[in-house]
DNA sequence: CACTTTCGTTGGATCGATTCAAATTTGCTT
DNA sequence: AAGCAAATTTGAATCGATCCAACGAAAGTG
């Protein structure tokens, strides 16, 4: 009974344990770890001591550093922690990132951080034997973060032109290619794009210029496979307005209006998330512009959401869980050698595409 | 050039480079962590040391053990690591102790396992300050677990009658007793009950002897809250069936073709979570019964998806991510007294209600 | 009975840092 | 140039375990 834990601190070591029953702390650290190689008579007296005194059982804190091993891999975002929970994108991920380590018995650290300094420090000092990067806005930095700490990691959603960093993603410009030629293929020749982020902390209008010094390669490349598809069909693209925003509903907001305030309005929206195209199909809807006889729209990622919007979505569908799944394979089966691994994309069309009217 | 990670491993550490840039270990430590009382010269010279011998910063297994603080939390269940991804109060949850965290700089770290044996593993290993422990299922197994730890932690949703175990919950019997009062009110005399479980594993009937027994005080002060409110209107409440459920679609549509294969079936239901009144609403409009015209069902939880369900849900609403936060507050700054704290409820009608027909 | 095995136990070394009292150097005064 | 305070640096101790070579005792063998 002496044995509730006092208020204030609990400075039981297994040493104490280990003096208490008259062991050494050898033999009572293998009480724990390997119980089976200590008689049984010793066994029970250092458990009975552990018990009195109130021990928890090896502090891992102290194994750890002998392990060198911590079983769990790390997920950095430059996001607010609750992006993970609330963002649909992200939620698939985890879904499948959390399948691979279920299945290897991992555990997950979620780092993140709202000032950049703090984001540094919470990287440096996360206890991970690996990181899974999540580029969505501060890409580079978090990659220098995490390259830093010099432990495998690998980056997801970014098309790095640095051939050092390992990522696991998908063939932008071929995806982007396939939502352009759909619409073109139904007769689509007027279009507005809603990118993604070239640079970080700009929205609004992107100018050709701008696009050259795009910082998110993943970006360029839809952008460039969107594109190379109209060109085909002869759309001057120089004229098909493209506007950044921060992949939210505001910054989204703000491009449609820009983008409807014009006398000849297009007939089809490219976007480069399911997000922005959910935003604008509700947007849509709430001006009485019908989808799909008024507005075509191809979103792009293949969220769960998009299945079951008004209309459901025609989207570019990554394997969202499978790159997640892939990405803890590659932190801790991580032989040294940097992968970059591509996955296929799939066309899937519902029914927010369809000929322009008349 | 020759500081490339090479493939196998990095045994480069802290005294390593002490030595190297010939100052002992101390200053070398300074270097890192308080940089600004060693001499500008020394300082250079150490981080020259590091980044040529491809140093990343002092190891967090070193420091964690010298510091004891890990500054992260631990979220167990007995679920798998998706859940807390896929589930709507989950995620609700989460948001709530994310934010609490990003305030405070905490890391969280998700504890859980496919199996009894690794969960044991899992939380006795996990890095962590303290635990916050989502008692959905395995709840008692779980407590036992995080207390063996000896580390601060918290209980959600298990109104447990062991008072040596912190809490943070609301009033079951009160909120139940809302929903109740408000079906007696709009003239409903003929209910059914469908019941988180009440013991783990079980689905199906309760009988009035089983719920005496139940492990789970929650779904017992639940039911007693309903109870309560429906004999107060003269209703024999040994006659309402209670059908409890793992809370996922199959076993509530079990107990749905349970409750409506009958001669005189309810006109009102009273689900313990807003994820079976929602799997009900479903499982009504696919046999073209009509809510609320035909049957009234009022939830509990209040999730944001019972906001927008056809038709929107009439609910119970718990502070859900205030007690996430709450809890990773109790968490960091436990003082060793053991916290139980119920929050208030509220009753959110939607259109799932309404006077029974005729 | 001497000689191997086998089994259990011991205690020192180690993991990689931080901390702090003491020692040393530097800087200023007079 | 001695005296003293302030600024730096040192190195041993510590955090809490695990690992392993070596050792002692009990059991088995010829």
């Amino acid at each position: 009974m002496a044995s509730l834990t006092v208020g204030n601190r609990r400075p039981v070591r297994l040493a104490d344990i280990a003096k208490a029953a008259g062991v050494s702390h050898g033999t009572a650290s293998n009480v724990f770890s390997r119980p089976e190689i200590v008689r049984e008579e010793v066994r029970e007296r250092v458990k009975a001591a552990a018990e009195a005194m109130g021990y928890g059982g090896p502090d891992p804190k102290g194994r750890l550093l002998r392990a060198g091993k911590v079983n769990a891999i790390g997920v950095a975002t430059a996001e607010p922690l609750s992006y993970f929970f609330d963002d649909p994108f992200a939620r698939v991920m985890m879904a499948g990132i959390s399948q691979a380590c279920d299945a290897t018995g991992a555990g997950i650290s979620l780092v993140s951080a709202a000032n950049n300094e703090q984001l540094a420090w919470n990287i440096q000092s996360a206890l991970v034997d690996g990181f899974i990067v999540f580029c969505i806005e501060g890409g580079s930095r978090l990659v220098q973060l995490a390259r830093e700490r010099k432990l495998p990691f690998v980056a997801l959603d970014l098309a790095s032109e640095d051939g050092s960093v390992a990522t696991i993603g998908i063939d932008n410009v071929a995806g982007a290619a396939m939502a352009a030629r759909h619409l073109t293929g139904l007769g689509h020749r007027r279009f507005a794009v809603l990118a993604l982020q070239f640079v970080d902390g700009r929205t609004g209008p992107v100018s050709p210029e701008q696009v050259q010094t795009a910082v998110y390669a993943g970006t360029r490349d839809r952008l460039t496979g969107y594109f190379q598809e109209l060109s085909r069909v002869g759309v001057d693209t120089s004229k098909v307005p493209v506007y950044e925003t921060a992949n939210d509903a505001t910054s989204t907001i703000a491009a449609l209006e820009a983008i409807f305030g014009v006398a000849e309005p297009p007939t089809a929206i490219l976007a480069m998330s399911d997000r922005m195209a959910l935003v604008a199909l509700e947007w849509l809807s709430a001006r009485k512009l019908k989808v799909p006889d008024d507005i075509s729209i191809v979103g792009f990622d293949g969220v769960p959401e998009a299945a079951v919007s008004e209309p459901p979505l025609t989207t570019v569908a990554q394997p969202i869980a499978e790159i997640g799944r892939l990405a803890v394979k590659a932190i801790l089966e991580n032989d040294g050698t940097t992968n970059r691994r591509q996955l296929p994309v799939e066309l899937i069309v519902r029914a927010s595409s369809a000929p322009p009217r008349g």
